[in-house]
DNA sequence: TCGATATGACCGCTGGGTAAGTTACCTCGT
DNA sequence: ACGAGGTAACTTACCCAGCGGTCATATCGA
């Protein structure tokens, strides 16, 4: 059986071949870039060869496309919740911070895909990117809206810098967390809260 | 020799064509990546020919090892300066942001140079980049020791978390500044500052 | 003329994408 | 009940564009 090349691997339903294939790919975008990912890698990986993913597929923007959607309805589903619950201000970034490390334990690779900057700019997948993107920042701008109007500040120019440095924090602990896998969702948020803390009483004391 | 019109080149100076080079190559790498882009390009940009990338430079690496260690000798150097100053907390971040936005006022791609995840990880060029990135994050780790030493968290994980972070805020108002070249480097280290009061007003307003 | 400098043309390899062949399963006529 | 034939799933082997890198050749200054 297992000296015949095709024996054995016509059982498994579509579905979940497309759903595992989705899976390897993400981790491989989330984190070699897309740029970085080979095909055939992901291929190998899946078990797999190459010509099966593009048939599934249909390129490899087809297989990001796949990719970014699952991410996305995941990430932006998530954030939304945590939205409508009313928390305000830095009590809703943390929250916010709480949901993600919560949804991503076991995925933690994943928030990477959407924030890929290899990523090409322009295609179909690129719209579904972009898509998914623009949710997600449109709930950021929300929140820093809500967090800088209550200390006075309205500058367009502002809001935009701190949406976007709001980004990156979560960029960046999402890859401090990607390189320490011991560490869980729990201690993650109990860590944010920590060091927002420190941050705080720093500035307050030099204040008076 | 220096008293001489530089003996034997073409048209112009071979040093001021190699800086030419090393400038166009950094926004190029600096904007795209070192994976995104291709030495033809650069050259093209720089008006002269593939061959002669290579014949100054070597290779691909060789020639990102220049741009690398012309940033970073621009940025270590002048972050190293403002740690002598012997300011500390958040108030010696706002200085180090100061200075950047300062000295990168036209060359603001730069930074994203350093901190490229596309850049290969091994390689000597790779070392030179290892180099310069260690001695900034070394500068970024004793700043935020001493933050969270005042604060009194001295915990190993939260400190490389914050260091994280910290680089990662660098990196989002670098890119944020890129995207808005209208913006002078006075006005983004008011606004930093502007930025930074509001978070602290929000968390203090909550505490009460 | 001589030597340094610069280039166009070329090479090999990698990686996205495709076509044709191979296998497993399903159906239907007998 | 059963095998011939059709079809979908899957793979192997290939194409080719683009990129890093090289070299023989052309050009320029002295």
């Amino acid at each position: 059986m297992a000296t015949r090349p095709n024996a054995g691997t016509k059982g498994v339903p579509r579905a979940a071949r497309e759903q595992e294939i989705v899976r390897v790919a993400s981790i491989a975008f989330g984190t070699d870039g897309f740029a970085g990912t080979g095909v055939a890698d992901v291929a190998r990986a899946a078990g797999i060869s190459k010509a099966l993913v593009y048939s599934y597929f249909g390129s490899k923007e087809g297989l990001h496309a796949a990719c970014l959607a699952d991410a996305g309805d995941l990430l932006a589903g998530e954030i939304e919740r945590v939205a409508r619950d009313g928390s305000t201000g830095v009590e809703r970034g943390v929250r916010t911070l709480a949901a993600m490390f919560a949804v991503l334990e076991d995925r933690r690779h994943v928030w990477r895909l959407l924030r890929d900057r290899t990523a090409p700019a322009d295609g179909a997948a690129a719209e579904v990117a972009g898509r998914y993107a623009a949710r997600i920042e449109t709930l950021a701008h929300e929140g820093v809206l809500e967090l800088l109007g209550d200390a006075g500040i309205t500058d367009d120019l502002d809001v935009s810098a701190m949406v976007r440095t709001w980004l990156g924090i979560v960029d960046s602990l999402m890859d401090w967390w990607v390189a320490h896998p011991d560490e869980g969702a729990d201690e993650m948020t109990q860590r944010v809260t920590r060091l927002i803390g420190a941050l705080v009483s720093d500035h307050v004391r030099r204040r008076d």
